[in-house]
DNA sequence: AACAGAAACTTTAGGCTTGAAGTTTCATGC
DNA sequence: GCATGAAACTTCAAGCCTAAAGTTTCTGTT
């Protein structure tokens, strides 16, 4: 957190680039805004059309995915979202009979959650409405410009490692 | 929406383009990583450093733009988020006296929500800092990426207009 | 075997978020 | 004037989300 001091007069590069930071903080803006954009969009036509929510069918589909079912622990940190709320999430989806939980084999702490029959079917029949939206909703962004972007994206991961 | 009859034999274009659907569900999924990534990132940060939430952050920085306050509607469609929702969050920033509420001359309707002293401080002092972190998260784009990607993300906000 | 610590979940408290319904006030047409 | 509808909020119920604390089970080490 102190570790700068010696780079007062030694290298003037990074510091001196408002112009960079300025640029960042826009484009992290912009990020948000049509991220938000679209999900709202999505959102809205998931509870008209099908009666769901976003977060239920993001489960969904990473169930859909996993053959053999996932651990709750998989799914969270796929989804990136705390293990309470999977829980949760999850509590919904059985009482709706879409999906069940199975003991695991050989650990008695974890659970497998898959998909049932109609867990399947629904997230079938939504799949490719959902893949149409997103192609409707980015239909301004041709192949070309859509490769350039996912590169953009990839580099602008954030730089994460210090975990601590 | 269908004038494109005549573009049958002559280009085959957009119809049989099942690749950039798929492409564009792709820039989808990462467009959403990459946003969550650095959220999680900020509001950790603004968690452990400051003692505050995202929301509370985003309501603080609108208000600190807007000399004169601004009125709960114009707030809640500024950040995109529904009336109710500021409703909670301004009741919790005035209970903590960063913003107070004044009534608007001529409308008993409406209120005016405005930054205290405090909250001026408190954002004032955050702002660079926050400002700091999207650029350090964001290092990966040089300033020429980042307007790509600016310009990218533009083509990429979603056709909206068919507001009913 | 017994203990310590880690792992996988669940629970809890509190905040965020939405859409819908409710209240008060304003604007407009008659 | 007065009724009707719109506008600006708030309230409500339900779900999403997190961090922290709690439970049960597993995996070493000694």
């Amino acid at each position: 957190m102190s570790d700068q001091e010696t780079a007062k007069a030694v290298e003037p590069l990074e510091i001196a680039k408002p112009d960079a930071a300025r640029q960042r903080l826009r484009v992290w803006l912009k990020l948000l805004k049509t991220q938000r954009q679209i999900e709202a969009v999505l959102r809205e036509r998931l509870r008209v059309e099908y009666n769901t929510t976003l977060p239920r069918f993001d489960v969904l589909a990473a169930l859909y995915r996993a053959e053999k079912g996932m651990k709750m622990s998989e799914l969270s940190s796929e989804l990136m979202v705390s293990n309470g709320n999977v829980t949760g999430i999850i509590e919904r989806l059985v009482a709706d009979g879409l999906v069940v939980r199975v003991s695991v084999e050989n650990d008695r702490r974890a659970m497998l959650v898959r998909l049932t029959r109609k867990g399947q079917e629904d997230f079938a029949a939504m799949a490719g409405v959902h893949r149409g939206w997103v192609d409707e909703l980015l239909g301004g962004l041709d192949e070309d410009a859509a490769r350039q972007l996912m590169a953009l994206l990839g580099a602008a991961e954030p730089k994460l490692g210090e975990t601590e």
